[in-house]
RNA sequence: GGGGGAAUACUCAAGCGGUCAACGAGGGCAGACUGUAAAUCUGCUGGCUUAGCCUUCAGAGGUUCGAAUCCUCUUUCCCCCA
């Protein structure tokens, strides 16, 4: 590794329209690999997507629209391009498309190339293709482990790869390119795998109950984004810090230090949180989540509450519950229980949501409010909205029209 | 095929004729504390027009002034014998 510039490489099935943060973790390996002066390459599944990756999935799955694997392979490759450095001359990223090599290979000559050399027994033992045994495996499927051990083949032949780097769950399809190479090359070639990363609680990283923290911003809002990194417990921000970041050594462990000092000021998080949402979505947008987050969770907010513009209310509220509502009834008061089991299905029973108000859990635009209070047309926000709050964290949004 | 046991709220699990909307634990939600944490403490956790009323303890009937509790049948599950 120390001497001179090696390349590594990383796979990327195109089977959703978007990464989410469970992908990153190999993505930051090639970043710290290609900070180190090495050259990453990154490969887009064309090909292997329109076959399918047993590994993982206890079931065989439908096969992608092949329109929809073009639309979803150039939107994840402008995802892709936010992490690396494609413009130095020396080690600059490439991507490249296994589609290119896999569409004018001939079946006959890949049987006769490829195929003899890896035994099924050997490809049995796979815990991709075990697992299955049970449940059935189709022959397209068995095969994705072969088509992948090509790719590294071509691009230890073509782009003299010799490393590839992945989550855990492609151990076994690496190390069957690596024994491809071997057997057709008589060389040696390299695996590199993450553990999928979990929180110190043990649930899976970059999920939240909503499901995966996308980087699409349709997908998950960039309010949202920020708030997953916020929200990261201290262990795991130290974990993540060092994995996600590209900060310096000696810059994370003063952060380190600075949060130990002062953890209230949540150093760590507040830092991965810039970073990460900076790369994937801009610095401008990063400072209106930012922005938002300060005054939806900030004291004293009601009256900046009133000064944010309606299109950013409606980013940070993005995926919050939310009902619409006539504008006559605000032509008298409305009483608050009648408003949020009645007129909106918000909250399930009039029990409930009388527990909540007497337990001093509801807040209308910011404000704690009871089970008398009445709302008026006063209360809206831009003469449009209203905001409840049930506890912290849960939103509810009332649009009149 | 014969015999025995079980089925209770989101889950586990008490209850064995009235004091049962049903102990307890976990989970969930909220409050306090705090850092939009963790830990801890507190409250809530069937519905309603809430000192009360209504609907719930696998399903359908029955006994009784009164049933989650007793009886009959049905369904499902577990165990033992063949």
């Amino acid at each position: 590794m120390s001497s001179g510039i090696n390349s590594a490489y990383v796979g990327f099935d195109p089977t959703a329209s978007s990464l989410h943060i469970g992908n990153l973790a190999p993505v930051m390996l090639l970043t710290h690999f290609q900070n180190c002066g090495h050259k990453p390459i990154l490969l887009l599944g064309g090909a292997t997507a329109m076959i399918g990756d047993p590994s993982g999935k206890s079931t065989e799955r439908k096969l992608l629209d092949i329109d929809e694997i073009q639309t979803n392979l150039l939107s994840i490759k402008k995802q892709l391009e936010t992490f690396l450095d494609f413009d130095s001359k020396v080690n600059g990223a490439e991507f490249v498309n296994n589609l290119d090599w896999m569409q004018t290979m001939n079946f006959n000559v890949f049987l006769r190339e490829i195929g003899k050399h890896i035994t099924v027994n050997y490809m049995l033992s796979k815990d991709s293709v075990k697992n299955r045994m049970e449940t059935g495996i189709s022959f397209t499927e068995f095969s994705y482990q072969l088509i992948q051990a090509y790719d590294f083949l071509h691009l230890y032949k073509n782009k003299n790869c010799a490393i590839q780097i992945g989550g855990s769950d492609q151990w076994g399809n690496i190390t069957s390119g690596i024994e491809l190479i071997r057997k057709k090359e008589s060389m040696e070639s390299f695996a590199l795998t993450c553990p999928l990363l979990t929180k110190s609680d043990g649930s899976k990283f970059g999920k939240t109950e909503e499901g995966n923290v996308w980087l699409d911003p349709d997908k998950t809002s960039p309010y949202k984004f920020l708030q997953y990194w916020l929200n990261i417990s201290d262990e795991d921000a130290k974990k993540c810090i060092r994995f996600f970041s590209v900060l310096s050594k000696e810059n994370i462990l003063s952060i380190e230090k600075s949060h130990e000092e002062t953890p209230h000021l949540r150093m760590l998080q507040n830092e991965l949180a810039k970073e990460m949402t900076c790369r994937v979505h801009g610095k401008k947008i990063y400072l209106r989540a930012l922005e938002g987050s300060k005054i939806l969770f900030g004291k004293n907010t009601k009256e900046k509450l009133a000064t944010i513009s309606e299109k950013d209310f409606l980013m940070f509220f993005e995926g919050v519950p939310s009902y619409t509502i006539s504008r006559n009834y605000f032509n008298k008061e409305i009483d608050i229980i009648h408003l949020l089991t009645e007129i909106t299905p918000a909250f399930e029973s009039k029990g409930e949501l009388r527990r909540m108000l007497q337990s001093n859990a509801i807040s209308l635009n910011k404000e704690k409010i009871s089970i008398e209070t009445n709302i008026t047309k006063n209360d809206l926000i831009s003469e449009k909205y209203l905001l409840f709050q049930k506890g912290k964290k849960s939103y509810i949004i009332i649009q009149v029209e």
